[in-house]
DNA sequence: TTGACATATGAAAGTTCAATCATATAAAAT
DNA sequence: ATTTTATATGATTGAACTTTCATATGTCAA
C-alpha cells in the first residue's frame, strides 16, 4: 500500500504542465530561475514554487552561483522517465 | 506544447492512489465492478467514476456479460508503464 | 551600508479533482 | 410487468493544488 502511495506520488510530480515544461527545458542543460521564467514566460514566483516541489521530490538539483541559482535534472532516472513517457505519447 | 500537455495527461491518470490500486488489481486479470469494490473496499460509485476516467484515457477495456461489466488493462503498454514506475520506486 | 538584482516563501485567491449522494439505465429473475 | 441486482452518471461538497501578490532573504556592486 505504501508502495502504491509512493508510485502515485512519482506520477503526480510529473503530472503538471508547468512542471513538465520546466523539466523539458532542463533536459537541455542547467538554467537559472530567471532563464526559466523568460524561456517559458512564467512568473518568477510560480517558477520558484514549482522548483521547490521538484527539489523536494528529488527531480532537480540546485546550485547557487552569486545572485543566481541554477537548476538541473538530478539524474538519468528523471531523464529516462520523461523520455519514456514522451515516446509513449508519440506512439498514440 | 501539445506534446507536453499529452504527457502531463498521461502522468495524471496514473497519479491517483485509487486509480493506481484499481490498475494494480487489474494486473492480476479481469474483474467486474463489484469485485473491484469488494477487493479494494471502495464504493461502487467511486469505482465507476474512476473506471470511466481510465476508460477515457484508454487504460482499461470494458466488456459486458449480463448484468456485470468486466474491466481489464487495455494492453501491455499500460502494464509496462505501471511496472516501470513501481520498480523505480523500489530503488529509492 | 545602501541600493539593486535574484530567489524564496507565506498567505490569499482561483482552479481542479475525487468522493459522495441521489438517481438513471440496463439486464435478469420472479 | 415488476422487482432485484449491477453499473453509470449528474450534481454537490470538500480537499488538494496552482498561481498570484506581497514581502522576506541573500548576494553583489557602488
Amino acid at each position: 500500500m505504501a508502495r502504491i502511495d509512493e508510485t502515485a506520488k512519482l506520477f503526480k510530480i510529473y503530472s503538471d504542465v508547468t512542471r513538465l515544461r520546466i523539466i523539458d527545458l532542463l533536459t537541455q542543460g542547467e538554467f537559472c530561475v530567471q532563464d526559466i521564467c523568460r524561456r517559458l514566460s512564467l512568473q518568477q514566483s510560480t517558477v520558484s514554487h514549482q522548483l521547490k516541489l521538484l527539489r523536494d521530490e528529488n527531480v532537480v538539483t540546485r546550485r547557487r552561483d552569486g545572485k543566481n541559482v541554477y537548476y538541473a535534472l538530478k539524474d538519468e532516472h528523471v531523464r529516462t522517465i520523461y523520455e519514456m513517457a514522451r515516446s509513449h505519447v508519440e506512439e498514440c
